[in-house]
RNA sequence: GGGCGCGUAGCUCAAUGGCAGAGCAGUGGCCUUUUAAGCCAUUGGUUGAAGGUUCGAGUCCUUCCGCGCUCACCA
């Protein structure tokens, strides 16, 4: 039974009365000539052309503010493209119209008002309504605020910004908070953005299953569920890669995929269970070709969506001109630590290095393990320009090739800015046995229990032996793409409906 | 999971251990060109939950719930 508000059971009261006139609080069918931002203009051109022609229109929106004022009142109404301001006269609509406007409707309200447009004193294209009605009553109240003068500065209220509430009830944070909107347009400009690039460039987009009997192409704990009728465990995949290149096989040269993954990890300000991806993979390119498309591609996305290519971010300028730095993962880490990791072929010998440094060393964990920990701890907080880390340990990157005369190294990137990781590439491994090779590499570095272990994938070696073209594959977390350009420190900030613990109501 | 912090009216926030308050919103008035107007009046609370200390708890203690920051974890 739902609990209401007295600011609640106030509405009801006005709904109900509402119904015993014969004024239905939610109609069925709205009619709409002009959006908000259309009637302004409309409004405008026809003044400057000479203002012969009126402009009539019927507008919808949300109504957001009432100025009652005796005889006549001003209000406003928003709906998706902006506000516009509402006059109503009793000389136009009636005593009992009027009244019937001022007492019954309430802020929140969704309305449809009917008039000319016209310019008010003090220059605010107006909407002279001359018939309204309502299209749906709230019973809610949304937050409320108010800008104030202080010594002459307009000083804004807060609106929503419990950040608990807004993210457990986003509607209403969407509803009174605009900047919110204008993250997901950008989010929403983002994904159009680099489809059109790669759409452009050959590339075919493609869907691959969500569900799936085995997960791989990261190191990652998955979500398991469970088919009723199959009876059969399946889990939400952790990544595309595995799937994608399998296309390769099938002689798709380029394809690519937007979409979610998940991963049952912990969650902090740039990790959320689920998570949306973009993959590629590019047959006949190597790494260095996709490390150039990659700067091109998010050049080209900071163009079209933001029309710059400084962005701030937190403070920070963060240039995307190209070229970016590239810095070979060694030589950063003898920069940052003075432990040159060619020097320590073993993870026993650089385990002591690192002690030598005085840092935690977890004595299970192999070599690569501790050469990522250290990038993750001295390289990549201090790059906050784009910077691509480069040269990366085989053993744990196990879908990549190595380096031609470099047994211990692959083909692999990663793309940093604003000191969090963007993008993870490499030259794909395409030898079957290779591969195969890995997987048993990989089983014997993990704990049998270890979910993060890269099962081995049967299927997935059977694909490689009919033949996968040499290609460079791709994969970029779009919504940290976002939170850069909407310069958003949460990528709760850029997630419509986060994830957050259940609470008992 | 650890540490620190927070949770008070619809929203944003006050309140030395001593009468739970303000602004906005709401409600009732006045007001025919306002700018989330102005003026007058006024309603609204299980202070996240449960226990404890105390003459007295929003405040101190314990446990629990939720959120934030942070560390750990984590491609």
């Amino acid at each position: 039974m739902t609990e209401y508000t007295n600011l609640e059971k106030i509405r009801l009261e006005k709904l109900q009365r509402l119904r015993r006139e014969g004024i239905e609080p939610y109609p069925t069918r709205a009619q709409r000539t002009h959006t908000s931002l259309e009637a302004i203009q409309t409004f405008e051109r026809s003044e400057a052309a000479g203002g012969a022609d009126p402009v009539r229109a019927t507008l919808v929106g949300r109504l957001r503010s009432m100025r009652p004022m005796g005889k006549i009142t001003f209000a406003h109404i928003e709906d998706g493209y902006g506000r516009v301001q509402l006059f109503l006269r009793q000389n136009d609509l009636g005593e009992d119209q009027l009244a019937h406007f001022t007492r019954d409707y309430d802020l929140g309200d969704f309305v449809q008002a009917s008039g000319e447009m016209f310019r008010t004193r003090t220059g605010e294209v107006t909407l002279r309504v001359e018939s309204f009605r309502l299209l749906s009553k709230a019973i809610t109240p949304l937050p409320a605020a108010k800008d104030e003068l202080v010594d002459g500065q307009v000083v804004r209220h807060a609106v929503l910004t419990d950040p608990e509430s807004r993210y457990r009830q986003r509607y209403a944070d969407l509803a009174v908070n605009p900047e919110v909107r204008q993250i997901f347009q950008t989010r929403a400009a983002v994904t159009r953005a680099l489809r059109d690039f790669l759409d452009s460039r050959g590339f075919l987009e493609v869907e691959t299953p969500i569900l799936q009997p085995l997960y791989g192409g990261a190191a990652a704990r998955p979500f398991i569920t469970h088919h009723n009728q199959l009876k059969q465990d399946l889990y939400l995949r952790i990544s595309f890669e595995l799937y994608l290149k399998r296309l390769l096989v099938g002689n798709l040269e380029r394809v690519y995929e937007i979409g979610r993954d998940f991963r049952n990890e912990g969650v902090d300000r740039t990790h959320n269970p689920e998570f949306t991806m973009l993959e590629f993979y590019w047959a006949y390119a190597d790494y260095e070709q996709v490390m150039a498309l990659t700067e091109e591609m998010v050049v080209y996305v900071a163009d079209r969506v933001l029309g710059r290519r400084i962005l701030t971010y937190q403070g920070q300028e963060i240039d995307l001109n190209p070229p970016w730095r590239r810095l070979r993962m060694r030589d950063g880490l003898l920069e940052k630590t003075g432990i040159d990791i060619d020097a320590h072929p073993t993870a026993e010998s650089l385990a002591q290095a690192m002690r030598q440094l005085n840092l935690q060393v977890d004595p299970k964990a192999p070599r690569g393990k501790l050469i990522d920990s250290l990038v993750g701890d001295f390289l990549e907080p201090t790059l906050l320009q784009p910077t691509f880390i480069y040269e990366y340990p085989r053993d744990i990157t196990p879908l990549a090739k190595s380096i031609p005369g470099s047994p211990h190294l692959v083909e692999r990137f990663e793309a940093f800015m604003a000191g969090f990781e963007l993008c993870n590439a490499f030259t794909e491994l395409n030898d079957p046995l290779d591969q195969e090779a890995r997987f048993i590499e990989m089983g014997r570095a993990y704990a049998a229990d270890d979910e993060e272990r890269h099962p081995m994938d049967e299927d997935y070696l059977r694909a490689m032996r009919y033949g996968m073209p040499p290609n460079g594959g791709f994969g970029m977390g779009i919504d940290r793409l976002v939170m850069l350009f909407t310069d958003s420190a949460n990528i709760r900030e850029v997630i419509l409906f986060p994830h957050l613990r259940e609470r008992e109501e």
